[in-house]
DNA sequence: CTGAAAGCGCTTACAG
DNA sequence: CTGAAAGCGCTTACAG
């Protein structure tokens, strides 16, 4: 192994194993590039001179040359602590991880909860340390990051629909509107009359589409005093569980805009000695691991995530490769278990 | 804004300041790297020129250049569900990321669970995409890795000792023996006589250093048949108390080598109606979140992640400026709740 | 199928 | 303090 004057050896580049494999570098970067117009000779040649040197592509000298960096971020625009709350950020972050992996391109994971984080977050993407970015956040929240990295024309692909965007960018998202009416029809199915909701943040789609698609169903016998809202954390369920409670003692079924908070409200039911689903039938939205642990296991509606990580994988990559970027909305499906 | 043949606007580069600025390429690079020898002129002709341009350095440019990347590894060798479970990583996760933000280098976070995505993680590695690695795993059970790594000359600072590598690495570690021998003198203070320990794994260094620091200030009151392992987690914590239960009904206090264990041990007490501290005194370790949402809250150690994650920022970026690796243990302290 | 050469966008001695 | 020039390690038309 040659050493240079200091104390690391020099890495070997495509000149060294040219050299070693007695071909041109252009050759060896063709071998690299997935072997087209190399013959059989000089294939095994350079093979056995990549081993022989123990070359690795250097990455930033590829990303110059071919101003491609193949490697995506996964934007997360949340706090550590909601990231660790809420389920669904991980089962998104594997999925797409997953995804990401069987092509080859690598993923880099940003969180930007606060401003100094989505500073450097725009700069680290507008910069061009990635080829493209999947976008979750469940808030609106982040228009002049969103707007900043759009306007640098770096592609993005959003999971559910981004707020104030969903002409610019491409995005995949569950059918919470009418997820939201089926599981709605679904209490009605069981004979409630008196349900409420526990809404979703109002400045999120899914907060949003979950409510409209619940008061859709419900038509004439929707009751405005029946609807309070939480943050999708499991304690904000809880004490909207609680406030619905206090303003409507009649209810008999409640519709939680996401599990966590459907947990959250099961948990009041409890220790107030209201009988689920007996007096009040209770039901989700995710079915995320968390539904199979209450007691009573959750009524929920499942949403599709390895399937949504997979699509917006696709479609951004699409968006990378030049394609324009395309929108997609996917099923949901009734899980029922014991709560409703 | 010139418009190349395609749709996406050419980005400029230090050409272009250059011309815009009236200087040379030299000098704007100057400018870009802290200013030194650009004459208050030229600085500002540059800052402007940057600022009509629109202009954003090239990373893959500058560290073709330079050889260095800017940014370091957050290497965990766990699966997802272990990350989500642990709220040690996350709090480490947090602590390097802030330490990191405030001297500008980016953190790209890598998780290596299974075998193909260790394999992807070396690739990545030793590629040269970062500077070097924070080592995140509590399992010795990596060695191939590290090793790769290691011999690929990535500077490397790990969290814990590094079975293995405790020679080669630098590493940063709470003084687990020390801490273990603390809380298992707080027991004997309390009067216990009868001490049990839930160990940690055999194959971490936290797990076999806080079960010698337990034995070793047992001395002769050690009792193997006191001693049950768990592998973190809050169910084998569970599992382990009860298996401690069958064996030695007299036990009147336990040490359980991580908080989530302990979690798990005191719901286990908590269904068999066994009081605490009151017939048998629980003790954790770390200082988690869940210790003080238990009932009762527990008396515990408490590692200082907040500092652990500073010195093995500082660390790193010492090894990576190319001094040798400096090795540190840090003391822990023990916080008296209710349980002990 | 292959090689010579230009180019990607920076940084860094070196002269001045 | 500043500019001209070489170099970082790849890829990619272009000729052949």
């Amino acid at each position: 192994m040659t050493m240079n004057s200091g104390d690391r050896p020099r890495r070997p580049t495509v000149s060294d194993v040219a050299a070693e494999a007695g071909v041109s570098r252009g050759t060896v970067s063709r071998y690299l590039n997935g072997g087209h117009w190399v013959s059989p000779e000089a294939e095994a040649a350079v093979a056995a001179a990549i081993r022989k040197t123990g070359y690795r592509i250097n990455p930033h000298a590829r990303s110059l040359a071919t101003q491609r960096t193949n490697s995506v971020a996964f934007l997360l625009t949340e706090s550590f602590e909601r990231l660790f709350e809420d389920p669904n950020f991980a089962r998104l972050m594997r999925g797409t991880s997953a995804a990401l992996a069987e092509r080859d391109v690598s993923l880099v994971f940003i969180l930007a909860g606060s401003d100094a984080e989505r500073r450097r977050a725009r700069d680290f993407i507008t910069q061009g340390h990635v080829d493209g970015v999947l976008l979750v956040s469940s808030h609106a929240g982040e228009p002049g990051l969103i707007e900043e990295i759009h306007r640098a024309g770096v592609p993005v692909i959003a999971c559910g629909i981004p707020l104030g965007f969903e002409r610019k960018l491409g995005w995949v998202a569950a059918d919470d509107t009418t997820g939201a009416r089926e599981m709605t029809a679904h209490l009605r199915s069981l004979g409630r009359t008196r349900i409420a909701t526990i809404a979703g943040p109002r400045d999120t789609s899914g907060g949003i589409q979950r409510l409209t698609g619940f008061r859709e169903e419900l038509g004439e016998a929707f009751d405005a005093d029946l609807v309070e809202h939480g943050d999708y954390s499991r304690r904000s369920g809880r004490a909207a569980m609680a406030a619905l409670l206090e303003r409507a003692p009649d209810i008999d079924a409640v519709f939680a805009a996401n599990d966590l908070m459907a947990a959250g409200a099961l948990a009041e039911l409890a220790e107030r000695g209201i009988t689920v689903p007996g007096r009040i039938a209770v039901g989700g939205f995710d079915d995320a691991a968390v539904a199979v642990e209450t007691t009573p296991a959750l009524t929920t509606m499942r949403q599709p995530f390895d399937r949504i990580s997979q699509e917006m994988v696709r479609l951004l990559l699409e968006v990378i490769a030049g394609e324009k970027p395309a929108r997609m909305t996917l099923p949901t499906d009734l899980v029922v278990r014991d709560s409703a």
